[in-house]
DNA sequence: ATCCTGCAATTTTTT
DNA sequence: ATTGCAGGAT
């Protein structure tokens, strides 16, 4: 059943026999306009869906997607090519891993894992880690990877020292990598191309192969995913992209809009369809939005509209600060719930940053208010959480060294920096992978005797287990990992903490166990191989912590694509949102604004948007402006207010700020006592983990300001706690 | 030589 | 909250 759809839509959809672009603006049904014309293809073109690709840029836009698919044709289109462009790279490239000297058993190499590579191989070059850090060598290369620089180029192109040495560390890592079998996230948009250079017959294999071509959120695209599906669909011209100029927000990650351009250009039959409709926002939302994004040059321009005239005003509130912020944003909401008869996942609160979080869940939770946070700690970054998938990966794939320096350590086995740097010399000597060379451990008269048994057991043992994963499935694998490792006994060890991670080792078994079951003979690779990409490639983004029926806290970036009756976009100052390192560029300040752009066409019915007087950034108390963005806002549009605080009510204020920040002890000793709140001996407060406790000393300032709690629970004790990170509210009911 | 403790740095946005 | 480093204990 095809819904309703209007005859922009209805064109776009039944759209037939070559390329397409559809400008969709915000809440235009771009979503709804793909899942139809999916299914379209499928239905009444009969397209097999195993013939058909359909990439997005998230994961979550990517099962919505194939629900709403699922949804329309009564059954799951099998075989579909859904998913990420990363993801539905790494099918590709599973089965022509051969091909371009790797196997099928390759690892993804998270952010993680490549930061600690570089900082290796900057080690191994002779470079200090702290002259060249990592993260600034990451960030160059990836944009080299991203512009389809390669390494000799960057070296010509290098301006300063840091981008020579990361010009050396690319070439350097380009190697390596192959040699561990593995990619990183752009290599896993690179190596297709350079099997379709390489392998002709390759691409002209899968343009055959895929009938239809779609590509959502088109303006993300960076250069190496627009020439992949440019590629693929050269032969067929089946190709439809969707896209929004004004709703570019990844320019940081490589994204160019620019092939909004291109694709007019290298598919010069290309016929444009402009989705203008605006079926989410009333028009004072809408009006607002276009307001706002009206200011920035560069735009390909299209008008929306909307037949929801009128509705509420935009509601612009001035606070005291952040901890006065999520309490107006509580009492709010809680107002419309009892009023209007909302529910509370009615409600998103949007911040520029992730640690902006914080205020909002402390208060929420103080309240007992459901919510969920999308996207802030991912479950996968967890410490116990990557020891274990470490073994998965050196099981599957025993090249992968990363994993190996990671499961080698955790548990501590009697291995440390000495043994594991010797065997990282005879690695690089002999040419050979870390597993392999501890394989033959006994040879190396260098080695202390325990150190070589240590080695040799442990390959033993992973031998073993690579045996065992022939016949079992990821999830019984792992069980094998946690009974030979005893990790949970190791877990346990470390008290309470262990008691926590010990739960998260068993929801993995639990998410394995789901993964063991699915088989797709399409697919050559094995599930838990399968396994491994989905967790490679599963973010924070994916996981949301908390109650679904709650309300939603997120970053505007991951609002994209998503609707909410009631929107608050918070912590709308100048230097923040927009954020100050952002405006160095006119491409920078353009993309905040449209970021902005973005969070307010997330709102159906409500708008607010807030900002502080004083928010505290890395502990430190900061003076707030009001956002330039909120200058823009036409008086007929918005009803400006400001909480009671604002007017000097400086003690509930300050009492509304979680405990832990002596935030004025830089900027102005005298108030300190006045103004920032603090911790006193003897003063009750609790801990997320380790429930109430009381204080039984103070030490250091500033964001190092530590606090002894001694906690009411035997088995947690006296614990010294870092406070700016610890969390610590005041114990109400007890005090 | 390994491990433990304490200190410092990290975070703007995400695959 | 995690990781890596330095320095001291074992």
């Amino acid at each position: 059943m095809i819904q309703e759809l209007n005859d922009a839509q209805r064109e776009a959809v039944e759209h037939d026999g070559g390329p397409l672009l559809v400008l969709a603006g915000a809440g235009s049904g771009k979503t709804r306009v793909l899942t139809a014309r999916v299914a379209h293809l499928i239905e009444h073109r009969n397209v097999p869906p195993g013939r058909i690709m359909a990439v997005t840029f998230t994961n979550r836009a990517a099962s919505e997607m194939r629900r709403r698919v699922t949804n329309i044709l009564g059954c799951e289109p099998a075989g579909l090519w859904m998913g990420t462009f990363h993801s539905v790279s790494a099918r590709l490239l599973r089965r022509e891993a051969h091909r371009i000297g790797f196997t099928p058993q390759f690892t993804i190499y998270d952010e993680d894992d490549r930061l600690s590579l570089i900082r290796r191989l900057l080690k191994d070059g002779g470079y200090s880690p702290k002259a060249y850090r990592p993260a600034a060598i990451q960030y160059v290369v990836s944009q080299a990877k991203n512009r389809l620089v390669s390494p000799s180029e960057l070296r010509e192109q290098a301006e300063d020292d840091v981008q020579r040495v990361a010009a050396e560390i690319y070439d350097v890592m380009g190697r390596v990598l192959r040699e561990a079998n593995a990619m990183d996230f752009d290599d896993l948009l690179l190596h297709p191309l350079t099997l379709f250079r390489d392998y002709p017959d390759r691409l002209t294999r899968y343009q055959a192969h895929f009938q239809s071509v779609l590509v959502d959120e088109f303006q993300d695209t960076n250069r190496a995913q627009y020439l992949l599906v440019k590629q693929i669909a050269e032969k067929n011209r089946d190709i439809c992209v969707v896209g929004d100029d004004d709703q570019s927000i990844y320019g940081w990650r490589g994204a160019e809009v620019r092939n909004m351009y291109d694709f007019q250009r290298d598919f010069s039959d290309a016929q444009l369809v402009r989705l203008e409709e605006n079926y989410r926002s009333t028009s004072v939302i809408l009006d607002t939005a276009n307001e706002v994004i009206s200011e920035n040059m560069n735009r390909l321009g299209k008008t929306l509209f909307t037949s929801r005239v009128g509705g509420d005003l935009v509601v612009v509130t001035a606070t005291a600060d952040e901890g006065d912020e999520a309490e107006w944003v509580l009492s709010e909401i809680v107002e419309n719930v009892t009023k209007r008869f909302c529910e509370y996942k009615d409600f998103a609160i949007l911040y520029r940053t992730n640690a902006q979080s914080r205020p909002f869940e402390d208060v929420f939770r103080r309240n007992v208010i459901p919510y969920q946070v999308v996207g802030s700690v991912s479950f996968y970054a967890r410490r116990e959480i990557r020891d274990l998938v470490a073994y998965l990966r050196l099981v599957v794939n025993p090249a992968d060294d990363q994993a190996f320096i990671r499961a080698v350590q955790s548990p501590r086995r009697g291995v440390g920096k000495t043994s594991l740097a010797f065997v990282g010399r005879m690695s690089v000597a002999w040419n050979r992978s870390f597993f392999s060379t501890a394989s033959v451990a006994d040879r190396m008269p260098e080695l202390q005797p325990r150190a070589r048994s240590v080695l040799l057991d442990f390959v033993r043992m992973i031998e073993r287990l690579r045996e065992e994963s022939r016949e079992a499935s990821a999830a019984t694998l792992l069980e094998s990992i946690i009974e030979v490792t005893d990790y949970e006994n190791y877990l346990a060890e470390e008290g309470l903490d262990g008691a926590d991670r010990i739960e998260n080792v068993r929801a993995l078994l639990d998410g394995a166990a789901e993964w063991s079951e699915e088989e797709d003979p399409e697919d050559p690779s094995s599930p838990t191989e399968r396994y491994l990409t989905a967790a490679a490639l599963t973010t924070s983004a994916d996981h949301a912590e908390g109650d679904p029926e709650g309300v939603t806290l997120m970053t505007a970036h991951m609002a994209k694509g998503l609707e909410w009756p009631v929107v608050f976009m918070t912590g709308m100052e100048d230097g923040l949102f927009p954020l100050s390192r952002s405006m160095e560029t006119q491409e920078g300040g353009e993309e905040e604004r449209r970021l902005a752009y973005v969070g307010i066409t997330r709102a159906q019915d409500r708008l607010y948007l807030s900002w502080a007087r004083a928010r505290r950034r890395s502990g430190q108390l900061m003076p707030g402006m009001p956002s330039r963005f909120l200058d823009a806002l036409p008086p007929g549009l918005i009803e400006e207010r400001r909480t009671s605080s604002v007017f000097g009510d400086f003690a509930k204020a300050a009492a509304s700020v979680p405990v832990g920040w002596d935030a004025l002890s830089t900027v102005n000793d005298e108030n300190e006592s006045q103004d920032s709140p603090r911790y006193v001996r003897g003063e009750r407060v609790r801990h997320r983990k380790f429930g109430s406790g009381q204080i039984v000393d103070v030490s250091g300032k500033g964001r190092h300001l530590k606090v002894v709690v001694s906690f009411d629970e035997d088995e947690v004790g006296p614990r010294t706690l870092l406070a700016a990170y610890a969390g610590l509210e005041r114990d109400w009911e007890s005090a």
